[in-house]
DNA sequence: AACAGTCTCAACCGCCTCGAG
DNA sequence: TCTCGAGGCGGTTGAGACTGT
């Protein structure tokens, strides 16, 4: 017994939307607010299924959505949920103010996943890849850490980072084939250990992120406008202003040319903090590790959960403070 | 200019989850 | 407890844009 799909009917229309079914969806629910998605094509003159309506809402209309270009900020944030949650495109859009999932999943799909490729990097897996066999895949473990890191970096089987490595745009391979090309604004993307090392820096602005994207709705589903709070959040609001870029540069000698990848270390540092029952963060390599608690994944409107994921992301960005010499000094640095 | 190959991303599809009755 | 429908989610598709020859 199956259920009856959702868009059958006579007379649907699919494809892309008009100007005019934008104009009316868009002003159905400005009037009426979300909700009710059944009954929305018929009350609003569209000749659509009401999945499809939401989908256009949610992906495109809604006015909060912010579109364009993702920051590198953001698409190592990506990058960093990824590998911690996989195809979540639901978990990483609630980290990234005002993106959709579908956005993130198109981004990730047709940008950062060859990227990490073209890196030697496994995207489903974020080790490098043929890391077994890859003799590219070793660096000089001195120069990987410059605290008390240990020199391997080698995890137990089970954690999945058995064989993790630091490596290097400069240490890989041609990916086979060789064509990946980055068009169309695609800049080479710094490495995930820089990644970590700038949202670290950022990480005390994360309260700032959150509590400037807590909008509150009016009944219509349209945020509030309020000339004074967060109205102001919402539409000037850059969670990587150009101000702290420049802190984050400053401090971390940001270089495009030369990457690292040592993610992994973060991870085995996690999977030690478990292991050894360390209080200060206590969660394991494929939990979130932004909400250690999958039941307790963020609803956007949970207070609980936001100070829940405040709190976490504070574990994580002490963490990745207390270890700020983790940048990979690579040996091809001048 | 024309054509073919490639890329992008909005939109669709089908399954899953959750809550109401 | 079960059924059903609404909404959510992730994977996939395909039209149009872009690029190379």
């Amino acid at each position: 017994m199956s259920r009856k799909p959702c868009c059958v009917g006579e007379g649907l229309k699919k494809g892309a939307w008009t100007t005019e079914e934008d104009k009316k969806l868009i002003s159905y629910i400005y009037e009426h607010g979300e909700g009710g998605w059944r009954d929305i094509p018929q009350k609003a003159g569209l000749k659509r299924c009401g999945k499809s309506c939401r989908l256009r809402w949610t992906n495109y209309l809604k006015p909060e959505i912010k579109r364009g270009e993702f920051s590198s900020e953001e698409e190592q944030i990506i990058i960093m949920l990824h590998a911690a949650r996989g195809n979540k495109w639901s978990v990483i859009a609630r980290h990234l103010p005002r993106r959709t999932d579908n956005e993130i999943k198109n981004y990730w799909n047709t940008h950062l996943k060859k990227r990490l490729i073209e890196q030697g990097i496994d995207p489903v897996t974020h080790k490098p890849l043929g890391s077994n066999t890859n003799p590219t895949a070793t660096t000089q473990p001195e120069k990987l850490h410059s605290l008390d890191a240990p020199t391997s970096t080698s995890l137990p089987l089970s954690s999945g980072f058995n064989t993790v490595s630091k490596i290097t745009r400069n240490d890989v391979a041609p990916v086979h084939g060789g064509s990946l090309s980055c068009k169309k604004g695609i800049k080479k993307s710094s490495s995930t250990s820089r990644l970590l090392n700038k949202v670290a820096a950022k990480a005390t602005s994360i309260k700032d992120i959150l509590s400037a994207t807590t909008l509150s709705y009016e009944p219509n589903g349209f945020p509030t406008r309020n000339e004074e709070d967060s109205s102001n959040a919402l539409t000037d609001f850059d969670p990587f202003s150009q101000s702290l870029l420049h802190e984050v540069h400053a401090t971390s000698d940001f270089d495009m040319d030369h990457d690292g990848y040592d993610f992994s270390y973060f991870l085995e540092k996690l999977e030690r903090d478990d292991h050894n029952k360390e209080p200060y963060m206590n969660v394991e390599y494929g939990h979130d590790l932004l909400i250690s608690d999958v039941s307790q994944e963020v609803s956007s409107t949970s207070v609980d959960d936001q100070d829940n994921m405040i709190g976490n992301f504070e574990d994580w960005s002490n963490y990745l403070l207390d270890h700020g010499g983790l940048i990979y000094e690579s040996p091809y640095q001048n």
